[in-house]
DNA sequence: CTGTTAGCGCTTTCAT
DNA sequence: ATGAAAGCGCTAACAG
């Protein structure tokens, strides 16, 4: 398909009679080569229409400049503002993004993990799958000594920083949000708490509980799945419920959103009989109606930090090697848990 | 970063004692190759942890077996349905994807053009920036005989296949559906129309008024960016009409939702006092209320098909070259246009 | 400041 | 069915 003369430095070499060596510090804004001749270069580079060859040069020096990226899934608005993110800082720092989904499930996250590798990535950043429960896979990545950064849905590990938001707090304040409002039976919907953040939310919703005196009650805690159905399901469960719950954290946007809207088919008035709060501030959280308290995370922040982390490492511009940055949360209130209005 | 003592054919071939090529052959399953050598190979190559180094794969083959996607945005419904059809295909032909954005600005997707061209991909698929006039950018692609492949936002030229589907008749049906509901002053909310998509919408929006002898109004035609503050900034247009539109056909779901709730705000009812079609069958149309009457795109399909055809191309598997792919659409009615309910 | 030279790891023609 | 050898385009010692 490829033309079959692509212009080399040798040609360029060869066309202004210098040596190769010369022609690649110049394209490379070598400090040892004279202006005149760098200008000379470029601009004659420019004219032949001079493409870098970057297999060329990353077979010689055995980099790629490139960052792999493993997310669990790509169509969240929360991820593509992490991505959008890490793009940002990546491109600022002349590095390429490889990204790729692993639909929340280990089995495609390890074959991510392993294409990864193969395509020699220079550091890879991953957020786990729903069902990850270790992190072996990560083993040749780590044997070869090469950086790898978690975000969102971590696991704690000696050689990797992790980039997360506080998510034991933000359950705690979304939970207490809801008891402030008068809620006393308040459940709990959310995914399977193998998963970092699930789990830390959930352990937030129980110590506010607690320490509002009120008991946690298991009948409360719904595991299911987080999407759109998750809404239909959940107000099934609390149709078989003697003492039905005036207060619902629901552990993300889109389950939430969901959730309300089954809530008014089933008859429910929504704060007055349920109150509900979500968590991403995800833009439906704004067209629900009631609109959506929720908790905003720092999609952004997350994805240029976890980047910038990475590459200082690569260019071994560490400072303090944290294990963990956690990033600050908000809660912002709407309708739906706004019971006292 | 990486540990020096890489794993290569030659180190396979000494310790087998047989040649590289041998050994090359063998890990790409040549048929001149002898199985028992292939297993003995492949079983030492596995045991040795070989890595096939894809840079000096492609170095040598002037190929990367690797497909380029720009799209405007990464991060809406219908985008990720593409990607996610464009990746299934890529994936089982063993293609990968470099994916960018050009976040709707011409520069930036020129930046990205050229940045796929230095990375050397095999083929390139393609939809446009809302903002791109011309495509001379894609030139030094097509000189050099590169495939491209346009979808949903797509221009007309001669070596490239377009996937789309037939706005213009899409256009057609969503305003035929508002003038059955008995709409007779219907708006059109739309971005530029240099952008392909919206122009045929917008054509079959006027030519279904045409049709059913309804005149065409330039002061109904809101063209604003289809984003969530749209709905805000066309409520601030209406209000400057005399005579209010009892329809209004939205050229996506974003904006159509964003419209409702601020028709709502302004005291209309909907679909009573006006009645509103979006585009897209984006899942938010299920939650606003009243729930979003669409145009549903596939998006998955086009993906699969745009990957598909590229590939085809790429492995001279041509069937007929077709220049333009339609696929179906189709009209989904609900609350927000059924004004005889 | 510039040139010489030797590969990086793989594929592929040509030869056997 | 296998091997020898050349070279893809670039970079980086080392030498001057």
């Amino acid at each position: 398909m490829r033309n079959k003369t692509e212009v080399t430095i040798y040609d360029i070499a060869e066309a202004l009679n210098i040596s190769p060596s010369t022609v690649s510090r110049a394209l490379n804004d070598h400090p040892a080569i004279r202006k005149e001749t760098k200008e000379k270069i470029n601009k004659y580079a420019r004219e032949m229409g001079y493409q870098h060859n970057s297999f060329a040069s990353n077979l010689r020096r055995k980099r790629t400049n490139t960052i792999g990226v493993i997310a669990p899934r790509l169509d969240s608005y929360f991820m593509s503002t992490v991505i959008a993110g890490i793009e940002k800082v990546a491109s600022e720092s002349g590095y390429n993004l490889i990204i790729s989904q692993s639909l929340e499930s280990v089995t495609k996250e390890v074959a991510n993990v392993n294409t990864m590798f193969k395509s020699r990535v220079d550091g890879l950043l991953i957020s786990f799958a729903g069902d990850t429960e270790d992190i072996s896979h990560l083993d040749l990545f780590l044997r070869k000594g090469i950086s790898v950064i978690f975000f969102d849905r971590v696991f704690q590990h000696p050689d990797c920083t992790s980039i997360v938001i506080d998510n034991f707090k933000a359950g705690y304040s979304a939970t207490t949000h809801l008891i402030e409002q008068g809620c006393k039976h308040i459940a709990h919907l959310t995914n399977s708490l193998q998963c970092s953040v699930y789990n830390d939310r959930f352990n937030g919703f129980k110590k506010a509980l607690t320490d509002a005196g009120i008991e946690y009650k298991p009948e409360l805690l719904f595991n299911i799945r987080l999407n759109d159905k998750a809404g239909e399901e959940a107000v099934k469960k609390i149709s078989t419920l003697h003492q039905k719950p005036d207060g619902i954290f629901a552990a993300n946007d889109t389950s939430a959103v969901s959730l309300i809207c089954n809530l008014k088919s089933a008859g429910f008035k929504v704060p007055q009989d349920i109150a509900v709060i979500g968590f991403n501030d995800d833009p439906i959280s704004r067209y629900i109606e009631p609109n959506l308290s929720t908790i905003s995370y720092p999609g952004n922040d997350m994805g240029e930090i976890a980047a910038r982390t990475l590459i200082d490492r690569l260019e071994n511009k560490q400072t303090e090697k944290k294990n963990t940055i956690i990033l600050n949360h908000e809660i912002i209130m709407r309708g739906s848990s706004l019971r006292k209005l």
